[in-house]
DNA sequence: CTGTTAGCGCATTCAG
DNA sequence: CTGAATGCGCTAACAG
C-alpha cells in the first residue's frame, strides 16, 4: 500500500510541528517561527516530494481554488479567452476548469452544481452579445455566486461583465478609413434573429456610424441582410457589387459581411484593396488574417477581456470587493491594419 | 454563519442512516435498501438542495475526478479537442482541468504538481507531431501517473497516443483528386525548421504521395520549402507558379502552403477552382472552409481524437485498463470536399 | 514561539 | 438492513 507524504511526516523530518510546516507554506499572519525552521521545513518537502492535498486543503478552507470557464465551445476565440482567464489564475495560484456547452439554460445548470459541491468558487461565462438571462440571474444571486460575463449583460447592472468598447471601435474603424483617404463607407450589417435582433453591440456600432457620418455632411449608407437566409446569398451580393460605384468602402459589423464581399468580389473579377476597399468591426471566426488579401478590423481583445474577467472574479472570492459590486468593465478594442484596406 | 447541507442533514430528514444516503448516491455494491427509502433519500436531497461535497467525497476515495487537459494554448484546434475531452469527461462523471503554456517542459512541471497535489486524477496532452520527450515520459512512468498524448510519441510505443493516420489521409486526399479527374497533384511540402524536420506525419505523407505516384506510372513532383523564411515569401512563389502549365494541381502537407498558391494566384490573376486545383492536407488554422474559393482538405479529427484519449484516460484510471496497457489509438481523417478542387 | 486538538464532510467498516 | 465509529490530510484555534 503506497501511502502519501503528510505534513506530518514533513514535520517530524523537520523537527517541528504541523503548524509551523502549514505556516510555511501558507505565510499563515500570526503564526512565527525562526529562519531556520523554514529552511528545514523546504528541505525536509523537498527530500519527501511533500505535495500539499489540494483536497484536504480545500475541504478544510472551504476553497477549491477553481474557477469554471463556461461557453458553448464552439466559438474559436474562447480559447482566447481561456488563456486570459488562466495567466491570471495561474498568478493567484488558481486554475481553470473548462464548462462547456453553455449554451442552453438547462446545461448552466450543471455550472450551480459545481458550485454546490465546491469544486469551483466562482464562475465566467462567455455569452453571445446582449445575452441577458433572468433566470440565471436569480439563481446566481440567490446562492451568492462570485460571477461575471464577458459580453453578456450589456444593459443590466445588476450583473457584472466584461465589455467591450463599441461605440470606440467603430471610432477605430471609420477613423482609419479616413487616415487611408479611402471613400467614405458604406455600413453592412448582418444579422442573425432571433437572438442578434437587435444586437446590443450592433446598435450602438450603427448608431456610431450614423453620427460619424452626419457629423461629416455625408449620407450614410447602410446595408442591411439576415444572416444564412436567402437573401443572403451570393447571387444577392453580386447583384449588388456590380450595381455599385468603383472604388468602394464596405465596413462590415461581422466578418462574415466582409467575406460575402469577398465572395462577389471574387467572382466578378475585382480587386480588394485596390478596386475596393473592405473593413470588418470584428473577428468572430478568427480567420481575418487569413483571407487573401487579409481583412482590416478591429478585433475584440478576448485575451484581456479573460483575463480582466478573471481578475474581478478573484477579487469577489478573495474578498477584496464586494460581491454586489457589479460594475461594468470596459476593454478597449484593437484595430489590425491589413491588406483589404490597402495597408499591411 | 451559513453552513452546509450534509448527508447527515439528508439522512436525519429522510428517516435513513448517512450510509444508505451514500449507497443511494453512488451505488454502493453491497449496500442495499428498500425503494421506499431510495425515493425518500432523494426526496430530502430535493428538499435540502443537497449537493455532495466534491472536496470531501474525493479526499475519501482518493479521486478529484478531473483530468488535465494540456497544449501551449495557442492552437486553434486545442478547443476542437477539448470539446471531445469534455464530451466524453462529462457523461462519466469528471471535469476538464485546462493546463496551457505547457510547451516548454519546465511548465510541464506544474502538470506533475497537479497530480501530487490530487486535484487531477490523470494527464492528456496535446502536442505537436513527432513531438517526444524522454525526460518527462520518465517521471510519469515513476510516478504512475495516468498519461495520454494526442499526436505526441508516434514512434515510442512506451507511451500511449492518440494519432492520426497519416498515410490514409494521403489516399484519401489523392484519391479526391484522382475522383475529380484533376491532373495529378504537385506535392508542396512546408516545414518549419527545428522542431519539423522531418516531422514523423510529414514523412509519412511524402513517403505515401511518392508510392501512389509511382504506383501510376508517374514522376512524383516535391517542392519543399522552408516555412516563414526568406524562401518562402510571395515573390517566390509567384514566380514558381508563373513557370508552372496549367491546369495544376498542388496538394500541401499543410494549409500555409496552400495559402501561399492562394496569394500567388490572386496576384498573378490566376482563378483557384478553375485554372489551379489546390487541396491541403490539413486545417491547422481552422480557415480552410472560409478561404476564397474554400479549400478542400483532409482533417484531423481533433474531436474524436480528445473523445477518445479522455476514454484511455479514464480507462486507466477507473482500473478497467492496465497503466502499462500504451498501445497506440488511431483516428481516421476526415475528407472535406470543398471549391478549390472543384467541388463544393 | 511550539505542540496538541478539533473538526471539515464524506465513504466505509463493523457490530448489531 | 441500520447506526456508530474511523480516518482521509489539512488548517486554525488554543493552551502551554
Amino acid at each position: 500500500m503506497k501511502t502519501r507524504v503528510t505534513s506530518f511526516d514533513v514535520a517530524k523530518r523537520a523537527g517541528v510541528s504541523r503548524s509551523v510546516v502549514s505556516a510555511v507554506l501558507n505565510n499563515t499572519p500570526g503564526i512565527g517561527y525562526s529562519e531556520e525552521k523554514r529552511l528545514a521545513v523546504l528541505k525536509a518537502i523537498k527530500e519527501l516530494n511533500y505535495h500539499v492535498d489540494a483536497l484536504a486543503s480545500g475541504m478544510r478552507t472551504g476553497r477549491s481554488r477553481c474557477l469554471a470557464a463556461c461557453d458553448n465551445l464552439g466559438n474559436k476565440f474562447f480559447l482566447q479567452m481561456l488563456i486570459g482567464m488562466k495567466e491570471t489564475c495561474t498568478s493567484a495560484g488558481y486554475h481553470v476548469l473548462m464548462y462547456g456547452s453553455g449554451t442552453t439554460v438547462n446545461e448552466r445548470k450543471g455550472l450551480v452544481q459545481l458550485y454546490m459541491q465546491r469544486r469551483i468558487d466562482g464562475i465566467i461565462t462567455k455569452d453571445s452579445t446582449s445575452f441577458s438571462d433572468p433566470e440565471w440571474v436569480k439563481e446566481i444571486k440567490l446562492l451568492g455566486i462570485p460571477y461575471i460575463s464577458v459580453e453578456g449583460y450589456p444593459e443590466d447592472d445588476s450583473i457584472a461583465s466584461v465589455l467591450m468598447d463599441y461605440r470606440l471601435s467603430m471610432e477605430m474603424a471609420l477613423s482609419h478609413i479616413e487616415d487611408r483617404k479611402l471613400p467614405p463607407p458604406v455600413y453592412v450589417e448582418i444579422y442573425s434573429p432571433p437572438e442578434y435582433r437587435p444586437n446590443w453591440g450592433d446598435r450602438k456600432r450603427r448608431e456610431y456610424y450614423v453620427q460619424w457620418m452626419d457629423r461629416r455632411g455625408l449620407a450614410p449608407r447602410i446595408v442591411e441582410r439576415e444572416h444564412n437566409r436567402r437573401e443572403c446569398l451570393d447571387e444577392w451580393w453580386i447583384e449588388w457589387l456590380r450595381r455599385q460605384e468603383l472604388p468602394l468602402t464596405v465596413l462590415s459589423n461581422w466578418s462574415c459581411g466582409a467575406r460575402h464581399l469577398y465572395r462577389a468580389a471574387y467572382r466578378l473579377g475585382l480587386r480588394i484593396g485596390e478596386d475596393l476597399f473592405v473593413m470588418s468591426a470584428d473577428n468572430t471566426e478568427q480567420t481575418n488574417e487569413y483571407l487573401i488579401p487579409s481583412l482590416s478590423s478591429v478585433e475584440v481583445p478576448y485575451t484581456e477581456m479573460g483575463a480582466a474577467a478573471a481578475a474581478r472574479l478573484l477579487e469577489y472570492i478573495e474578498g477584496e470587493r464586494d460581491i454586489a459590486d457589479t460594475s461594468k468593465i470596459y476593454i478597449p478594442p484593437r484595430l489590425e491594419q491589413r491588406e483589404s484596406t490597402g495597408g499591411g
